[in-house]
DNA sequence: CTGAAAGCGCTTACAG
DNA sequence: CTGAAAGCGCTTACAG
């Protein structure tokens, strides 16, 4: 089939009628299963696109995030859009404006525009728009789930039980004891697996864990800086905080530039992610370092694999994290 | 007309036939310009759409960059996004992968997908892709022109003169008198305007230029690390430096600290962007505030009215830019 | 669940 | 530069 795939050709060979076909690019429900799974790997195979859209196909795909913003969002921006344009597919983005599901618009944009796939990031679908993504066969992966996702719903994390036990069992091995913890928001997933690593990291080597330590913000600069503060103030303030991002870290070199405290002397302080900018602060922010880029990357080739009709080896993956050391942490002074 | 409009009742409310409406749809020649005006503002108006692009429209803007990454990009995406939002536009992000021009892939991706308008970040067309957007009619902007771009190319820039002049006037009121500057890529328009700025306000404020003190890098932390290492070992050091970019300040700051030069005390460092890091580094970065997210906004306007056929108050614009005062510069001491 | 028939929306090829 | 005629690609409405 050298030329451009026609409804009446895909039925020809799929020994159906045009209408049949019809159906079934339409998402109709009266076509028999087998059919239409018929039909629908003939029009894999040959690349069908409506008439209307253009002399060559325009495949994208579509990056949704919660909100905008950061080098953290950036870095997932960045990772897609190179795994899309190495693939000649154009990246369609959009913000849920802080909500976690995305606007009725934008499922009808989506409904309209077909893309090859759909990657959420820290945010979600309700069972309807998922239904109607479904009907389309239009696959989609979730990228750091907030809440637990469907097992059905292909997901890219990373290793936040272990960061959180990382970062923490760092600072006991310097000797910190009281070690203050500022989560992300306590309804996110990967918030409340970071304070269980830290939790774990505290018991098994011999720490009670203080509820008075644990504190839990957004994932900002403000948060970090008004955590650190009630945290700085309590009576026997910890010698060590672990802040659940970068950012929040540096609300924290805030907190403790106020209380005329020094890091990493009077106050060591270890962030998550390792953004760009943990290496460029004073003093350089040790961190744990989370591949952004490449679970972006993997997301991408995930959603590409699930369009092209092929199953992904694993649905579910969660990346390996790394401690990354810099001038923030020492041990307790004094 | 309450239905979704079809060629057949465009051609009849402009009394022409359904094969000519076809033509100046598909941007054929052989159509009188008077015929085509017709048809075209009739094909706005009612919001035409061919027959495949879905029930309801799935209009677009593209935003092309030349590279990805930072904060720089990121503020500019959120002012896009915003806008496009606002208005039920989806938004395509492209980048040319560090080339000024996009690979031909992208040119035919949008005359696939005919978006409301492109606009074009730190990267410019070339005449040929010009000439095939305009055939489209497919309106584009350039956010902070590179090079210069045609007259008849709508700009949205900033005052880099003023901003190059108001950073150095900053420095000069403070008492300084040897002042370096560290400016982006020679080959950009923006780093030659804040230079001529710097010039300017040092000639009139009475001090001779030293060529020796302008350097020119890129925009990213690790230029301007080595741009101030090469003006900080000079015999006769710079009491205060003026970097054309927060990145670039971060590279000063990492190069004093490394000579054990303690900022604001031995060094002023003046910035340029306003990021939001700029307010958490240590001390905080004195720098010119642009106003990136309403460039990016006002690029968006200028480019949805351009579709809708409205002709924008003015086409090549500059926004204002301010100093914000921070910890990082004070008057030379000793 | 499937398809023959009718018909819509659009384009092409060509005469004027 | 324009449009009548032919026809393609797709969908709808309905019979089986």
């Amino acid at each position: 089939m050298g030329e451009r795939p026609t409804i009446a050709k895909i039925a020809e060979q799929a020994g159906v009628s045009a209408p049949t076909v019809s159906k079934v690019l339409n998402g109709r429900a009266d076509v028999a299963e087998e059919t239409r799974a018929r039909i629908e790997s003939l029009i894999q195979q040959h690349g069908y696109r409506r008439r209307g859209s253009g002399t060559s196909a325009s495949p994208m795909i579509d990056l949704v995030f919660n909100q905008l913003g950061g080098e953290w969002a950036m870095e997932l921006i960045r990772g897609v859009e190179e795994v899309a344009r190495a693939e000649g597919v154009e990246l369609v983005l959009s913000e849920c404006g802080g909500a976690l599901r995305p606007r009725q618009e934008w499922i009808e944009s989506v409904l309209n525009r077909r893309p090859l796939g759909v990657i959420m990031v820290f945010s979600d679908l309700d069972a309807d728009q998922r239904a109607q993504l479904e009907a389309r066969r239009i696959p989609f992966v979730v990228v750091d789930p907030v809440g637990d996702v469907g097992d059905d719903v292909p997901s890219i994390g990373s290793a936040n039980w272990n960061g959180g036990r990382m970062a923490t069992a760092h600072l006991r091995t310097l000797g910190h004891t009281r070690i203050g913890m500022i989560g992300g928001p306590v309804d996110t997933l990967c918030s409340r697996q970071r304070v269980d690593g830290y939790t774990d990291a505290l018991r098994s080597t011999g720490i009670e864990v203080d509820p008075g330590l644990i504190r839990y913000g957004d994932f900002e600069v403000g948060g970090g800086y008004r955590e650190a503060l009630a945290l700085l103030n309590l009576p026997d303030r910890p010698t060590a905080i672990f802040a659940g991002s970068d950012m929040q870290a540096l609300g924290v070199y805030q907190a403790a530039r106020e209380l005329g405290l020094d890091i990493p002397r009077d106050l060591s302080v270890i962030g998550y992610d390792d953004l760009p900018l943990a290496e460029w602060v004073t003093p350089a922010l040790t961190t744990i370092h989370q591949p952004l880029h490449r679970m972006a990357e993997l997301a991408t080739r995930v959603v590409l694999d699930l369009a092209r009709g092929q199953t992904p080896a694993a649905l579910r993956l969660d990346l390996a994290v790394e401690i990354r050391v810099r001038q923030s942490t020492v041990g307790p002074q004094g």
